[in-house]
DNA sequence: AGCTAAAATCGAAAAAATTATTATTTAAGG
DNA sequence: CCTTAAATAATAATTTTTTCGATTTTAGCT
């Protein structure tokens, strides 16, 4: 399978760009481009959902099996990349800390409390007002996330 | 020290209101009001810091040596408050996961993942395009959460 | 391709954070 | 004051994260 923005290596092109800029990322802080890496990377990259170490950890063992990648490695990545700025880490609610890759696209979530389905949306509105708040303090901004949460209509429906 | 917002117990009206929402919630739920529950409380309510369980623990101990408030008390009852809505969590960057007061006035953070400030606004654009998507989707909204991530100002200037 | 030095990895152990257990204490209501 | 259900402290157990030493791997060089 493969379409317009894949290469010839069947990965998007945006993959590619990402993956480069990690190895430079690397060669400029004298790091060594590991396999481990690449697939930590890589599997951030193909996963939407907001992963825990080691869920990460389990995406990995499944999609490299032979290659015994030990949790210590994927906490360490991790930790490189935060710190670089490629993924960032968030916690929603009472679970623990999860990563995702800060190079995707922004979106925002809906989230029913009483069936648990995630609604994304981007709402150009709100992201210029979080652009016109950043500028005036002077910050810089990396990432944003909101999670609005509520009862979805379906529910609503199924309480009366 | 007293003034006009301080009721005759030196606390503010702002907190007594706090302290009884809090009392009725336990009521409603055949639950006991404690000593450390309360200090627990009011300690969060005294600090305008984001803090760790373990930081919230060492200013209870701080507050109330001869109460030897054990750890695991100040997790169950952030855990009972954070279910209750009544404090919000939040974690970012190498920090662990950190507990407000939710009750104090609705805001939303901006945090430098470089040094760990938080600064809390309020944008009333932002909450009005909140309101104007749920009420299109016709989405029942109890809550909401934003973070914007990045740098702040006197960290881009170190970075220089 | 083979050599070398620096860095990364694994695996295991250690440390830190969080949760569960149990005996005892405490709050709330009669 | 009594009773009973719930909460607590203390500690143990579990889970999460970090550290450490031996070994392997990478990157640059020839």
């Amino acid at each position: 399978m493969s379409n317009i923005n894949t290469d010839f290596n069947n990965r998007t092109i945006e993959y590619e760009q990402l993956l480069s800029d990690f190895k430079m990322l690397l060669k400029k802080n004298n790091l060594k481009f590991t396999i481990q890496r690449e697939v930590i990377l890589e599997t951030l990259y193909d996963s939407d959902e907001h992963l825990t170490p080691e869920a990460l950890h389990h995406l990995i063992q499944d999609k490299q099996p032979d290659l015994k990648t030990g949790i210590a490695t994927v906490y360490r990545t991790l930790a490189l990349l935060e710190e670089s700025h490629v993924v960032n880490s968030l916690s929603f609610g009472a679970q623990g800390k999860k990563y995702e890759l800060g190079a995707k696209e922004h979106h925002d979530h809906l989230i029913c409390t009483q069936c648990g389905k995630i609604t994304e949306f981007v709402d150009e509105e709100i992201e210029k007002r979080q652009h016109a708040i950043t500028d005036e303090l002077n910050f810089k901004m990396s990432d944003h996330s909101m999670q609005i949460y509520g009862t979805c209509s379906e529910c609503q429906e199924k309480n009366i």
